[in-house]
DNA sequence: ATAATATACTTAAACGTTAAAGTAACCCTC
DNA sequence: GAGGGTTACTTTAACGTTTAAGTATATTAT
């Protein structure tokens, strides 16, 4: 097979530790040695075997990582091939590499995330999608190398959590809305598993009461899929008391939503204004072109890496980072349209909206 | 740390060799020592280090994967993760470990792919959205190892190659488009560097030679890209005779040229049928919802891991594999109209056009 | 009873690398 | 010219496993 470093010590006629020295650009050797040495590795065709390398150091410079990506997940496809961007690049640059794992084949009834880990000596995990109900939650908890888990907290010593600022991400669609008018703001909610569904919700609560016009029968739970978004609406559409705008904590969701609209014949973006969250690229495409919470994916995945890589280094121990959303403005959304209100509001004096 | 087959060993007193055999099952332990040796491994909290057992058994059962994905490639981010799914549940289905390598990052300009691979002694690798013009082609064709390369043909010993059946793919799209009386088909492809491309445009120049209705003015090329698809509609627009379909050879372009129609106030799908290629998610929510050939990308990332694993076994050397498109007929081509039929066409005797 | 065979282990070497400790040769310094 | 320091190596052990070969004991066949 290919060629080792004993094969270009025999060659030189030394040690083979003078080699690995002299590969590793040691102080202990000298110049001419070193020049020597990398010539008859080019010659010999000497790739370093970097197995051994990690069973000597004892360091696997390895990173698992598992992607749940099923239909009802918290990220569209769109933002799990971002996710993994970012980590790709941070680790790499860091000469990490990205190990991962398969969440669908069986492999996982027998052993555990972390057990994979383990096996492979990886010295951190990232999870992205996790559920709230992940039945290895306590195994993750009580994890003996540090964790990255984008989206979803669980306290831990060794687990780090990354994630959009949801509170601040709710905070600018519903400043959005207010300012185009709208009193009447219903949310559609994804499943009660995701931790970014109770941020988000609480987030949304706070803001309204804070207004004033929370109301909790404007609230409606669905699975970030679709269909659920679709469901929710057709639901919002036998409201006695229509609103006039709906914050959907997915963009999916808030697709499904506006092919239940569109259906009924409601005109968008007049009848009902809708943002979305996510910024999936379908938004960009579909008519009326989505408003919507951008989320940035990539910086997700490269500071779930970075916290492990502090982690290891024993430096600037910050277990969260929290990432700035931004409103994109498309066209779903317009000003309240002032003939429907209702009687409850007709008296706000609002009068100039932007839009 | 963790504790290791030597501690079981020295706790039972007896040798790590016999230790090894019984957590492998071997036949010459009795069983009263294997179901010792076990529960004294659930004791200590044992944890196979598979680093060592890749050093010692010279297999690393590790297979790298790059993922090309840049702007102008020849897939999309869903198609992306679909690979992505497909290659780690065959992979860890049978046991490999799956190392992603970041595409970005500068890693890639001091080593080869091949390098990359061949210091983690992984045993295959695969390739998606390699370009034809990638400077480590040669690398790829002489490779020591089994490569399996997604979409892209390279001649090679050791180089498997799987796509999609894009004649049978590009022939479905046509006879669709003929069935719909369609005689004046357009054609916006890919960039050339794209082995794809040149598969899609010589199917789509036998299909119309054979048919007598081929013109080579009707051929445009974008590069994968929306903005691309839009520039090519916009040259189309300025034809002399305009065609009645469009067939794009990707769903990207599709949507690009779509937009470019839609704002010269094409009526779409009656004045201009389109077609797409990929079924990207984003096809379903556009408007009109764009008919499009769709590819098994999941199944492609299956078969490239069972390719690998089959020159590995060196059993079945079969160095190709291509998976079915199919036709998914959504909204976006009509039945040619036949007011707009100019006199070259207006003979055609198909009146019975299915939709 | 003896030899052959099977069973259930142990011993020892190996995988390719690194790192700690050792050593020989040389250069200074006073 | 003996002692201290530096330079440039070598020797040895180790990382955690597997495997081939060896060995002692028990079992069976003749």
């Amino acid at each position: 097979m290919s060629s080792n470093i004993k094969d270009i010590a025999r060659k030189l006629g030394i040690s083979a530790a003078a080699v690995s020295k002299a590969l590793n650009n040691r102080k202990d050797i000298s110049e001419k040695l070193k020049r020597k040495v990398r010539e008859t590795a080019r010659e010999l065709d000497y790739t370093p075997n970097s197995i051994a390398k990690r069973l000597v150091t004892n360091k696997s410079n390895t990173i698992g990582v598992f992607v749940f990506s099923r239909q009802e997940s918290t990220f569209s496809k769109d933002l799990g091939l971002q996710f993994l961007g970012g980590i790709l690049e941070e680790a790499n640059t860091n000469n990490y590499d990205i190990v991962l794992f398969s969440t669908d084949s069986d492999l996982l009834n027998e052993k555990s995330y972390i057990e994979l880990c383990k096996e492979r000596r990886a010295e951190g995990a990232i999870f992205t999608g996790l559920r709230l109900d992940d039945p290895h939650i306590k195994k993750i908890k009580n994890s003996t190398f540090p964790i990255s888990v984008i989206d979803t907290y669980i306290e831990g010593e060794n687990v780090n959590f990354v994630s959009t600022d949801n509170k601040l991400g709710v905070q600018l669609a519903l400043d959005y809305l207010w300012g185009l008018g709208h009193r009447r703001i219903a949310m559609i909610n994804g499943h009660r598993n995701a931790q970014v569904s109770r941020e988000r919700l609480n987030a949304y609560q706070n803001y309204l009461e804070e207004k004033e016009i929370y109301d909790e029968r404007l609230v409606f739970t669905g699975d970030f899929t679709e269909d659920s978004g679709y469901q929710c609406a057709e639901k919002i559409m036998k409201l006695k008391k229509l609103p006039s705008a709906i914050f959907a904590a997915s963009d999916l969701m808030a697709l499904g939503a506006m092919k239940a609209f569109k259906e009924s014949s409601f005109k968008l973006p007049e009848d009902m204004s809708i943002i979305g969250f996510d910024n999936i690229s379908t938004g960009e495409y579909i008519e009326p072109r989505l408003t919507t919470i951008g989320q940035d994916a990539v910086g997700m995945g490269k500071w779930s890496v970075r916290l492990i890589l502090n982690k290891l280094k024993k430096e600037e121990l910050q277990k969260k980072y929290l990432l700035k959303p931004k409103l994109i403005i498309r066209d779903s959304c317009s000003s309240v349209n002032i003939n429907k209100l209702d009687g409850e509001f007709k008296e706000t004096p609002e009068s100039k909206f932007k839009k």
